[in-house]
DNA sequence: ACGGTTGTTGATTGATCGTTCAAACAAGTG
DNA sequence: CACTTGTTTGAACGATCAATCAACAACCGT
């Protein structure tokens, strides 16, 4: 039932939920009351599988710590080229997209936002004395989420793939820079 | 006219557009076949318009290149902290709502974005050797939109603009890194 | 067998959307 | 003044949307 949301966003109609799902618009209000409410549903789900749908399968046998952040990168990569640049994160499109969301949404699409960057700060964390003393690894992490929708974004614009690549090129020498930085201190 | 735009998008009806502008649906269609023509029409004022709406405001008496960077990073700023954080890109924004756009509309943005990048390009190469030999200047220029556009989708959806300053900080960070290197080559 | 609860059905509603068009109007031209 | 040309008007249209509801089926304990 997540699923669609990929596809489609916020302007999917009711009517397409009910083809793709085999409902009946009755069936659907009986358990959501408002299209809303499917959409909290959608994003709670989101919120509460991140582990099990986004990090493990990324992760697999990915040990390093930083190396973990750009596996995670390379799945989205992985979505974008699969779905010929179609692709955007659902968060980050829903983000843009709702101009005036309930508190409620908006309030999910940002624990969607932290948990992700949790994710990485988590790595960040494991990376301990690589990163230089000082680095303020939330803002670093939240840095990463920034340089993924945004490369989402302009590949999706240009609808080629070397745009997000660049970002994540980016991503890495900023990285490689932090790492020299943290072996020659003064 | 161009303005609405940014309020609303592109699910901005035809009778708001037609309240705000104080015309009849007929006189709309009499110069814009359609509702995308519309759009496209905005999106070509945009992009023609770049150079006045946009960089010269921001850079007013600004002359280091780096700073130009930074100058146009904090004129969104100001408009994020204008609009209690309800400002989104227009381009941005129209981006990731499109799912299937038109080619043209989509060119359209592709363009916008082109522009914009290019612009900071030009400021990379004014910085000369402040920056190490062999950057990659277009791929740096996409990155600083890479953390614009994702800048403010936090800072949107978590209603704080702490998070474009993060995301600020970072690409000055990075920068610095930049700079840095540059006079410690080998 | 039966009343009660729960879940399902799909036609229907009213609102809103983008778009159209015949008629009215304005402005020139000879 | 008549006539042509171009613009403006706003009611109306069909499509589509989210949401509703009376009727109906399936299951339960008793």
């Amino acid at each position: 039932m997540e699923l669609f949301w990929l596809k489609g966003y916020n302007s999917t109609s009711i009517a397409d939920l009910l083809s793709r799902t085999q409902l009946n618009s009755g069936s659907l209000y009986h358990v959501f009351p408002s299209k809303q409410d499917v959409l909290i549903g959608v994003l709670e789900a989101y919120r509460d599988g991140i582990e099990e749908m986004l990090l493990e399968p990324a992760w697999g046998q990915v040990e390093d710590p930083i190396e973990k952040i750009f596996a995670l990168l390379n799945g989205y990569r992985t979505m974008i080229v699969e779905s010929d640049c179609t692709y955007g994160c659902p968060i980050g499109s829903l983000a843009l997209e709702l101009h005036e969301p309930d508190p409620k949404v908006r309030d999910l699409l940002a624990e969607n936002f932290q948990n992700w960057t949790n994710a990485i700060e988590r790595c960040l964390d494991a990376a301990g004395k690589r990163l230089p003393r000082g680095t303020d690894k939330k803002a670093l992490a939240q840095f990463v989420l920034t340089a993924m929708e945004g490369g989402v974004m302009q590949a999706r614009t240009h609808l080629d793939v070397a745009y997000f690549d660049r970002a994540v090129t980016q991503l890495r020498e900023h990285f490689a820079l932090l790492e020299k930085a943290a072996t020659a201190p003064a």
